[in-house]
DNA sequence: CCATATTAGCTGCCCAGGCAGTCATTGCTG
DNA sequence: CAGCAATGACTGCCTGGGCAGCTAATATGG
């Protein structure tokens, strides 16, 4: 477990890693969802749309674990990623509860046409860093998260 | 600016530091609100009292600029504490727009008693760093978060 | 000194997301 | 194999936060 890092004693918002991610937050995401504004979709679509490109699973309940997301407000998301022809849902022949998604042509070329987008945004985000550094910060984070899941499993 | 960072041929979601802080967000802040819940707090009422508690401002406007949150959300936010009698607000008088904001002494001990358990459950998730490496990741957040305030203000 | 712009705070409206509950299907156990 | 638990997807409901617009007070410029 290791000696604590922070104490209640001088404890101030500012250096917490709940703020500083917090804020972050708050700062990246409106920025990069401008960047899909003009195709009309949401970070939260996009992640999905990527997720379904990048194979990592191809049920709802793959989605909504992997990313944590709330399972009725992504059957919501569904809807409108299929009503606009992006995705395509399928009842799965072995599993009739699982419904199979998977990206339709449309949905590939939208997703792919922006991640320049994105990467160039990222880029700019990450302007401050050399390549070391980069490197350390998403290392860094990448441990948090896991982290931050197992913490959360341990005590439900 | 230095070279790029990300590149489009190979983008990858997981890496990607919006994704990361995303998921980090979207795992940490729910936990940090059930430390709150037996007092019906949430994260951003908790912020409120923080800001107030270390002087960071007195203002609404203070603290809709320092936490970028919308002005509009922050008022309803402070009916709710005023009501519950942790918050006071008084008219400046010097300039009559200005609404003094101040922490009662409810609100004070109810912030104060607060924050072992939030340094407790913040100790817990950085329990896989060393000192160095928690210090790096702080270190490295704080100057994301000022680089992302930098390119938002750039291209407003 | 008057007209205009700006600022502080507040309000109505809308939407994404969280939560609990439902239905259908599948797995498990005695 | 009968009965019960677990799972996948979906729905209604509610809340917090973003946005645009409003009013009152102050600052600015001719």
């Amino acid at each position: 477990m290791g000696k604590p890092y922070y104490y209640a004693e001088n404890y101030r918002a500012k250096t917490a890693i709940s703020y500083l991610v917090r804020r972050a937050h708050n700062l990246i995401m409106p920025r990069v969802e401008t960047l899909f504004a003009e195709n009309d979709l949401t970070f939260t679509q996009w992640a999905v749309l990527m997720y379904l490109r990048d194979g990592m699973g191809e049920s709802c309940a793959d989605i909504a674990r992997d990313m944590h997301h709330d399972s009725g407000a992504l059957t919501r998301i569904l809807d409108q990623l299929e009503e606009r022809g992006l995705v395509e849902r399928q009842r799965s022949g072995v599993d009739r509860r699982v419904v199979k998604l998977s990206l339709t042509k449309d949905g590939m070329t939208m997703v792919e046409s922006l991640i320049p987008l994105v990467a160039g945004y990222l880029n700019d985000l990450m302007g401050d860093f050399n390549k070391a550094e980069a490197d350390q910060l998403i290392s860094l984070m990448t441990r948090l998260v896991a982290r931050a899941e197992q913490v959360n499993e341990a005590k439900p």
